[in-house]
DNA sequence: ATCATTTTTTTCGATTATCAAATTAAATGA
DNA sequence: TCATTTAATTTGATAATCGAAAAAAATGAT
């Protein structure tokens, strides 16, 4: 028994209500009991009771009153929740192909700290993987004058395909072997509840918790990294696939037996937009010197060399067709660009754009919007840290459920 | 106030139970309470209570016990529920362009009757098409012996963008106008709920309630016609996207820059497997006479003729990169080939499916299973019967949610 | 100052859905 | 005939929700 119900059976009818309430609350980010009745169509008095429960946990903390709310003229002035910062500490943690980083971030997502842990490779065992993820929080803590012991969850983004819900590594370019149940193994060496996700969903979440998608239940992420990356929220969820590997953007074809990619396959876009694709066209032409910069050959773009602008180019018009895709598909309210680096602006320009509005199925309603979003060098990691923060919001909503019975 | 609540709260907390416990008993055909509750999670004494309702609201009906269970010993006799026919006579009715087609079925599915309207031309005026339904449920009634008022809801299915959820045609093929209010234009004329939807949800939905994904809640389905359609199936629910017409899967783009399509872009993928793109192909060879009957030409390249089958040949082989890149995008359990005619074979051969397989990203996990299902000349209309038969229950159940209070 | 007014929040009482446990029902087999 | 087994129902307790009423906390008018 105790099994969790995903419907209003079961003991505890209310954890639905918790979760919409604090929901409510994290989203706003101060909010009167009033307008969470509105928001959430729950009615006040079951507000006021679930918003009790909230404060005696320790979730959530008034503040005081709204010193001049614009417009308020008379009547009991209305008490502001938010989530409390002090009620959690939550690490998030990306592993890329040169180092860890991790992000310390308080449970209403203020940074506490920050850490770089540099890897000897770019390739690892499971077991160094584990005791890596080990050195890194414990380094980050240092950093930070926390304790490991002070964590409630470590979200870890990895690229490849991940199966969050098993935190199963069905593959990872850092991992020299597949199919790891790293979920266990983490859990086994350290006591602290792990939330992995592929890197692309880690970035979804992000903009869904902290970013440019804070009031929108179904959207679309596409990232640029080494390869490129897809998320895609419906109904406010991460949706994953049957075998939580969706979403593979990159691999899918924009050229019928086309350029080759590094998954084996032709035709991927990555194949056309990757970096590796642009620098093997770069040094097709049996110029000088072989080129292994991308911002040198960007550069050269820009200052008008018609060769380095053409690879750029066709990069731009086969992303725009694979992005016209996922539109077709989807047909979201909102599409996010987002990026850590400039570098690849040649993806987000004009008239890309325009070449995905130009290919996309018209209807006399407006366009989705499509958005670019440039983050700072902690994009992966703070995606890693909302991961964490989802995780534990849910476990903590859970776990008062069950304590308070 | 009585606003229809998503979750968990307001007057009536009963319905979502009664929704699932209704849905399990349809889905299984005939199944015991017992059953009800180990598969809904709700117990005994609830499912009893629910089950009681449904009773004498006449929705569902009990059935002599099984006389025979195999491995079925001792103990009281199980009773098996199933959905009551009689409860509501609905009609699912597919306008193509040439005719409407109807089909009168009662609450369990059975059909009841069958109806063919030949229409005047392929395009009309709203009000045209509201005079044509009528006229169609008219003949569709006299036929079966039935009266218009014993109707209980429509299903509606129209080619183009349809929003279901407002009832609201973007656009259609069969109309002279866009943006139209056809559902207010239709409930204004006749006196029976309807349902509206694009007629590839139509098919996903008669995949789910009678067909091949009776106990799958993430699928898709790919159908042909005179263009390519697809039904995308998430969480047992259809996914329309924001503006209601998402799953344009026939206006993915296959090639940059290809192919001209009707609709006015280039490389769509039905400018290569629609019939008139195949038959353009055909006739850009000066040949004798001007080819326009796509059988024909399909008998030839079965035949061995060199230039009609590399027709179809690269008809199959763009069709099999769209297919895998739907399947790199969602990871489904299963994808549905859906059917009307034999003509389209060539989109369901062998070579076409391993061409997929070979160009979905690979894990170590079974691939997505791809079946192929043949309906006969029924198939749209079947359709539409479902998604008006969906209508319906929910409909009911919430009203007698309603009434009982 | 005092009091009416307004708005937010809480309290209270009633309703109702759910479940576990006990009970009843309906069969088989000894 | 009666113990046994399994299904379905009844019963009693628990808890979640809501509407209405009350309380709280401010402003504005007199």
């Amino acid at each position: 028994m105790a099994i969790i119900q995903r419907t209003s059976q079961g003991i505890d009818q209310r954890e639905i209500g918790r979760q919409q309430v604090f929901e409510a609350i994290r989203k706003s980010g101060r909010i009167a009991r009033i307008d969470i009745a509105r928001e959430t169509q729950v009615s006040p008095a079951t507000v006021t009771a679930i918003t009790a429960e909230l404060l005696t946990a320790g979730l959530i903390e008034e503040i005081l009153p709204d010193s001049d709310r614009p417009g308020a003229k008379r009547g009991r002035p209305r008490v502001a929740l938010k989530v409390r910062g002090d009620a959690h500490l939550i690490a998030g943690m990306k592993i890329s192909d040169r180092s860890a980083t991790v992000i310390l971030v308080d449970f209403e997502g203020n940074t506490v700290g920050e850490y770089d842990h540099e890897l000897p490779g770019p390739v690892m065992s499971p077991e160094e993987m584990v005791s890596l993820v080990r050195r890194a929080l414990d380094g980050a803590c240092r950093a930070a004058g926390r304790r490991l012991a002070d964590i409630s969850g470590v979200g870890l983004g990895l690229a490849g395909l991940i199966d969050a819900a098993r935190n199963f590594v069905h593959w990872s370019p850092s991992l020299d072997q597949r199919n790891v149940e790293l979920g266990l193994m983490l859990s086994d060496a350290l006591p602290v509840p792990f939330f992995m996700d592929n890197d692309a969903n880690l970035v979804a979440k992000a903009e869904q918790l902290f970013g440019q998608a804070r009031n929108v239940s179904d959207f679309i992420v596409i990232t640029i990294e080494q390869g490129v990356g897809m998320g895609i929220v419906i109904d406010d969820k991460i949706y994953r696939g049957e075998r939580g590997c969706g979403a593979e953007f990159g691999h899918t074809k924009v050229q019928l037996d086309g350029a080759l990619c590094r998954c084996g396959q032709r035709g991927c876009l990555e194949a056309y937009v990757g970096d590796y694709a642009l620098l093997r066209e770069a040094n097709i032409r049996g110029s000088a010197q072989p080129e292994d910069d991308l911002s040198a050959l960007h550069a050269r773009a820009k200052a008008g060399d018609a060769m380095a602008r053409s690879i750029f180019d066709r990069a731009g018009r086969m992303f725009a067709m694979g992005l016209a895709n996922v539109i077709n598909i989807f047909d979201p309210s909102l599409v996010i660009l987002s990026g850590e680096q400039m570098t690849f602006d040649f993806l987000y320009s004009e008239e890309v754009l325009n070449r995905v509005k130009a290919s996309v199925v018209q209807v006399d309603a407006p366009l989705p919007e499509i958005r670019v979003h440039k983050w700072g060098d902690l994009m992966w990691a703070k995606g890693a840290a909302a991961c964490g923060m989802e995780g534990v919001s849910e476990l903590t909503i859970r776990s008062l459920a069950t304590n308070a019975a």
